[in-house]
Parts: C-alpha cells; sequence; structure tokens
DNA sequence: CTGAAAGCGCTTACAG
DNA sequence: CTGAAAGCGCTTACAG
C-alpha cells in the first residue's frame, strides 16, 4: 500500500504538504505544488489509511449500526423486511456524507459498547430496541452519540426518531369502524409500558372509545410476532365461538400470517376477517388481497435518523432531539365493509 | 478514552507489558503481574484501539459487505429479502469469527476498492454481483481476497461461492412436467451468459429436452425483476392468446407477481397458472397459495462464504477456491396437477 | 520476566 | 508557502 511518504518523497516535497493538498488546506500550499502532487496521488491511486487518520483526529467517521438480536434463534434482524429497508437506506444516506457504517448486531449491550470503543465510533444509531435496559444502558454509557429509532424514555437524555404509534392505531381502527365494524381486536408483540406497541394500542383503545365500545381482551393477542405469530393468532380467531370481524395489526407480518390461516381453513378473506397492517413494508404489496395498512415513511426516517446523527456529532452540546414523524393509512384490498 | 499508557502507569509496569497481557502472550509475563494488569483493564473497561492496532499489525480485522447497487432508484439491495438474509447471516458468523463488518454499497468498482484501501479491509465479500465488469475489476484490482456469491468467471482465479443454479432450473422444469405441464414459460432477469440465470435457463432447456419440448422464445421473459416484473410477466402472460399453463421463475418475487396479476384479473391460482420460485425466501410462505420452490440453504451459503473468506486470508497462497452448493425442491402449493 | 525505543501512516502546531 | 518534529495508541524486535 502506497503511503503519503512515498507521495511526497515522489513529489520532492514533505509529508506535510502532500497532507495539506489531501485536506483542500489551499490556502498552505501553491497551486503549482497542489497540483504536481495532486497528480501522483491519482497515479497511483492513493488513498490515506483512515486508522492513522483516526487515530489522530479522534474522528474515526465510523457509525455504528446496531441491531438487537432478540431470541436464541434469531440469527438476523435483516430477515425483517422492516430493517433491511431501513439499513439500506440508512447506509446509503450515511455514505453520501462520508461516513463509514460498521453493522453489529449484539445481544449484550456490552457487545455493542466494545465495539464502538474499539473503533473510536463517532456515533451508533440503534434500530428496533426492545430490551429496555439493553437500550438504556447503552445510551447512557457510549462515549459517542447515539441516536434510537423506535423508542424514547421520557426520564432520560437520548435522540430518538419515533411515529406517531397512539395515531397509527387509532387511524387503523377508525377506518374500520367506518367501514361498519364493531368487533375489533388487536394482535402485536407484548404490549409493555415504554412500547410503540402501548401507544398503538392505545389509539386501538382511543378509536373504540369513540364508539363507545370497550376493547375486548379475549380478542387482545401480544407476545406473538411476524408472520408465524399472525398464523397462530388467526388459528386461535378461527376456533372461536364469538369472532371478531376485524384486526388491528401492529405489524405487516402478523396480518399476513392470519390472513393466511383463515385462508388456509377456507375461510374468506376479507370477508370473514378484515385485518390491516403496519409499516406497508414489501409483504403488504406481495399478498393477495394486499393489505390495507399504517405506511411509515421509511425514507424520511432514514434521512432523520442520519440528520440527527450528524447534528449530535457536530453539536455535542445539545442533549436532546426528538422527531416523530407522522403516519397515514394505505387503503387496499384486506377490508371490507360490513352492512349493519 | 482510556489508553494502554495509562494502563500501565495504573500497574506499576511498562505498556510493553500491558500489550503482552493483551495479546495473551502468557510467555512473557508472570502470573502476578498479569493477573494484577488484567484487574485494572476490567476495572476500567479498556478496549485496544482498533486503529492503531491496525496501523501496526496490517490486519484490520475488517471484511468489506460488498452490495452493488442496480437501479438509478435502487436505494438498497436490502430490501430484496435475498439479500437481507445472506447479509445478517454473513455478519453474524464474521462477527463470531472475530471480524467487523463494514457495509459498502456502491455503483462504481472503484468506489468499493476505495473504501477497501482507506480501512485496509482485510477481506472483501460481494453480494449479488451483476455488472460483469465491475465484479471483474474489484476482484482483479483489490490487494485483499475476495469472495463472490453467486458468480464465477472460469477465465480468472477468484473465490466464489455458488450454486447449483442448472439443477436448480432442471429440477423445478422437471416437477412441471411431471405434474403434467407441457406449455411452460421462464421468467428471471437477462439471460446473459456468465450469469447463474444463464444456468437455470440451460436447466430448463434440458428437462424441457429430455421430453422432446422445445422452449418456446414468446413465453421466455427477461429483464424484468421482483415483483413489480412477475407483474408484467403476469399481465402478458393472461393477455396471450395461447398461454403456458406453467412459469419456471428465477425468483420467488417474480413468481408472487405473476400470481398477483391473475389473482388481479379474476384468474384461478395455480389453476390457470402454476409457478415455481426460487431461493425460498420468507414471501413464498407469505403468500396464498404458497409457493412451490427451489430451496437454497442460505445459512450454508453464509458459512461457506465466511469460511473461505477466512482461509483466504489465512492462506494467501491459495490462488482460487470454488464452493458449488446443491439445490432441492420445495413443493407447496403454487403447482396443480394437469390431467392430460 | 521486564523495559526503552522505534515505528505503523498520518496531522498538527511551531518555525522559518 | 514549506519543512522538521512531536505525537495519536499501539506492537515488535532488541537489550538486559
Amino acid at each position: 500500500m502506497i503511503t503519503i511518504k512515498e507521495i511526497a518523497a515522489e513529489a520532492g516535497v514533505s509529508v506535510m504538504t502532500v497532507s495539506n493538498v489531501i485536506n483542500n488546506k489551499t490556502s498552505k500550499v501553491s497551486k503549482k505544488t497542489a497540483e504536481r502532487v495532486r497528480e501522483i496521488i491519482e497515479k497511483h491511486h492513493y488513498e490515506p489509511n483512515m486508522a492513522a487518520r483516526s487515530l489522530i483526529s479522534k474522528a474515526s467517521h465510523i457509525i455504528a449500526l446496531l441491531l438487537p438480536l432478540w431470541h436464541e434463534t434469531a440469527d438476523s434482524l435483516l430477515l425483517d423486511p422492516y430493517v433491511g429497508q431501513l439499513v439500506g437506506l440508512v447506509e446509503t444516506l450515511l455514505r453520501e456524507k462520508g461516513y463509514y457504517v460498521m453493522l453489529c448486531s449484539f445481544k449484550e449491550a456490552d457487545q455493542a459498547l466494545t465495539l464502538m470503543r474499539t473503533w473510536q465510533a463517532d456515533g451508533a444509531i440503534m434500530v428496533i430496541p426492545h430490551e429496555d435496559e439493553i437500550t438504556r444502558r447503552i445510551v447512557r454509557r457510549s462515549a459517542a452519540p447515539t441516536v434510537v429509532i423506535d423508542r424514547v424514555y421520557e426520564d432520560m437524555e437520548m435522540n430518538s426518531v419515533c411515529l406517531n404509534d397512539q395515531k397509527g392505531g387509532y387511524i387503523s381502527t377508525k377506518h374500520l369502524l367506518d367501514m361498519g365494524h364493531r368487533d375489533i381486536g388487536f394482535a402485536g408483540p407484548t404490549i409493555d409500558d415504554s412500547s410503540v406497541i402501548h401507544d398503538r394500542y392505545l389509539g386501538y383503545c382511543d378509536a373504540l372509545a369513540e364508539q363507545g365500545i370497550a376493547p375486548n381482551r379475549a380478542w387482545t393477542f401480544d407476545a406473538y410476532f411476524h408472520q408465524e405469530g399472525g398464523e397462530i393468532i388467526g388459528g386461535l380467531l378461527a376456533g372461536m365461538q364469538r369472532r371478531p370481524t376485524a384486526m388491528v395489526c401492529t405489524e405487516d407480518l402478523i396480518a399476513c400470517g392470519i390472513l393466511r390461516a383463515y385462508q388456509a381453513r377456507g375461510m374468506r378473506t376479507p370477508g370473514d376477517i378484515s385485518v390491516v397492517g403496519f409499516d406497508d413494508t414489501l409483504p403488504s404489496r406481495l399478498i393477495s388481497p394486499a393489505l390495507t395498512t399504517v405506511k411509515q415513511d421509511m425514507y424520511r426516517k432514514a434521512v432523520c435518523a442520519v440528520e440527527m446523527m450528524i447534528d449530535a456529532i457536530e453539536n455535542p452540546e445539545k442533549k436532546q432531539r426528538h422527531v416523530m414523524l407522522d403516519v397515514a393509512l394505505v387503503e387496499r384490498d384486506s377490508v371490507c365493509r360490513l352492512n349493519g
């Protein structure tokens, strides 16, 4: 690998001069030398060694993309279409801004923290935090700024990009109500206190309350994830004596699973069950009937996270940044009108 | 950030001793000092600075995960469920082996090469190469070893992990023939000479030839990708006077698209069109009818790629490594028996 | 078993 | 505008 020293030797100047032309400190180098040096750099495809740079500047330009692993079996979060899309967008945007992204899936907070320290990461973006204690620990103990996507803790300083989840839960439930449904269930992972799921559940309750309807606990499912979870829920629903006519889901995949479970039993979709998904990921346009779902603007989310990250790096004195993004209903074919 | 120097000071030893205990050179440090130093390291959560290490050792332990971007619009390859899964698996395996993974999407070969040089990456794994010239350039010019997934060039030295694509094309076509189909089309991206698609097409032709059937060019589609491509193909098929009864697809998403196009027109699936997908990705189990598809063992593919990468790093004298993985048909519900 | 010194490739004051 | 020197945090021969 060619070094700055060799470039300097070939150009007949000092390494400091080469360094100055690399860093565009035009005031410090004459046009002529700069030109000559640049040519030699081009010729050799010289690229400055980031390890050496980062050693001095304390700025590695590395952003850690932190992907928590949930289950024992979860060999990767990237299987989740939502995560894949988000990670891809964030990586692209970060590159355009001159940052490098290091992928880091982890189970324990210390794994993430160690990687950040090891590489002197300039910052970290966390996707889909779930274990609150782990997330809090990373935010609290990280020397570099962090941006958390999809979760916020009111009681601590942190940067976060969230969704108006309560509105999401509200508009999907409201849509079902408008379509004449009254028996509406709710399906999502565990509804704990701090999560986005809880907010969606609140929105669901709000919408029902407007019609004087109390949520039916028998139709509230939690701790079931993804496609498989949806199929389980669908199976349970199908076996009930008194079934809901519609389900609000916190994830497209859960909605897909419910539909499949019904279809497998020869029941009509959406005739026997209307479902609304969440996120508007690829699967919602893949299946038939296509999913009516709550769309979040993934691109904007990625842009917000990246801009927030960069702002946090450049203005470390600011301690908190919060953005809440809007959501919107996308009507497709998984909801049918109920004639009351 | 605490440094080796401060650890040394606190322990009352030289930095060299600390370095030796970090690197487990037990022969060079007495048990007692090692113990004391280790305690202080623990206490401060000290982590060696990789930038400094990589500067000396010439081994960064960074593997670049190279993701070519295809279209103008393609903000990310990770939207593709196949890529997401593969990247996730590779990242996890690489971490377990003590490597760091830097994500790098790129359009030009030089972007990838620059990143590798900049960070002195120990190696690179390329996922889904498509532009042959770009891929060849990276393989040829990279100073560090590369592993290419899903493509191989016979005329140059390279490491590759491939699939038995011809067999894949063969078994899916054979299955359709066994189910009584005779009018079988083929749908995939451009069938160029060096690609996996071409091999699948060959397998398709082989199976047809066994029955004395010549491929019908009117039923051979190329340059259409993903879900959208599938829908276009499905639309074209549906409008034909003489339609095939079955389609061999090079990707699950294309098969999904074809099914949707038929369903949107009120046609029966698989009654009016049987389809076989490829890869056995998430969508194949999401839709209804579930896809019959050619399964590749993604986990084994990731393991192979990672092991090959590490072998290439440790044994740079070996110039070529090739692995061809097997495929198998997974029968689900997207193929119907034709009574002939 | 332990330490002082040189050096990895770069940048940053400090002189001239 | 240009250069010599120190130093970022670490490891590696080389002495003792």
